[in-house]
DNA sequence: GCAGATGTGTTATAAAAATAGCATATGGCT
DNA sequence: AGCCATATGCTATTTTTATAACACATCTGC
């Protein structure tokens, strides 16, 4: 099995290339934005250049300032994390999940819910991944 | 939003419980049987120490031997880990998680398909959370 | 009842991570 | 042209993490 890229990433690593898997792209300041508690920019500028130098991001000089966003495709990432979830938290099982993720109220999955994952899948598979 | 419990841990630290909540329960021993990469026994037991002190991690004294488990219930990390990763990586779309747990090939999802997440998700829910 | 395997308690230390300061460059605005 | 806000480049330092050694306790089988 693939290791996660998830596990080579330092706590404040895994926030900051979170956040651009969010934005898709961000500047340091955006980053800076949207990390928890504060972070000065320098601080936050720092870890985008170690991360860069890992290899974890890159950026796109735009005019002057740097654009940063994640090397590894949001698609792999994603596929990565869930894996990695259901793993974890799901023994494995694609249908807890689905389950956990529909009956976030704890209640039941009714019929009419049942036809909705029909649409809702439908829909999502229509929409192609980026 | 209430944070995610996630982002308190150091990289090993995060390996471990993983381990936990694979596992339900573990020995320090069994913990450090399921790391990647070769850590010292000691290692492994000072971190469980370290995590039990952060209170992350508890331990029941089983005749001689300690046996840890995560202090956070399961289904709440659970439920914790899906929400970051839906809005990390789904734009907070239920149905985007969906299409890709099931279009783990990268194919349509056919009626069939759709017929057997309507039994997959009964059924999960029959089992019941623990 | 003793030797060896398997545990825990405690403490030390090297390595990595997190944070931020200072210097300098650029772009826009008056 | 000069100033200010906003950037980057480089470097330094503190804090946290990760790792493991050593000492002592308990159980197990002989």
């Amino acid at each position: 099995m693939a290791k996660s890229l998830h596990s080579k990433l330092t706590r404040r690593e895994r926030q900051i290339v979170d956040i651009l898997y969010r934005r898709r792209r961000a500047t340091a300041a955006q980053v800076m934005e949207d990390m928890v508690g504060d972070v000065s920019y320098s601080t936050v500028r720092t870890q985008l250049r170690v991360l860069e130098e890992k290899g974890h991001v890159r950026h796109d000089a735009e005019g002057l300032r740097y654009v940063y966003s994640p090397k590894v495709p949001r698609s792999t990432a994603r596929r990565s994390a869930l894996t990695h979830l259901v793993d974890t938290f799901f023994d494995g099982s694609t249908e807890k999940v689905v389950a956990a993720l529909l009956g976030s109220d704890g209640g039941q999955v009714s019929d009419d819910e049942l036809a909705r994952i029909a649409d809702m899948v439908a829909k999502a598979q229509d929409e192609g991944e980026q």
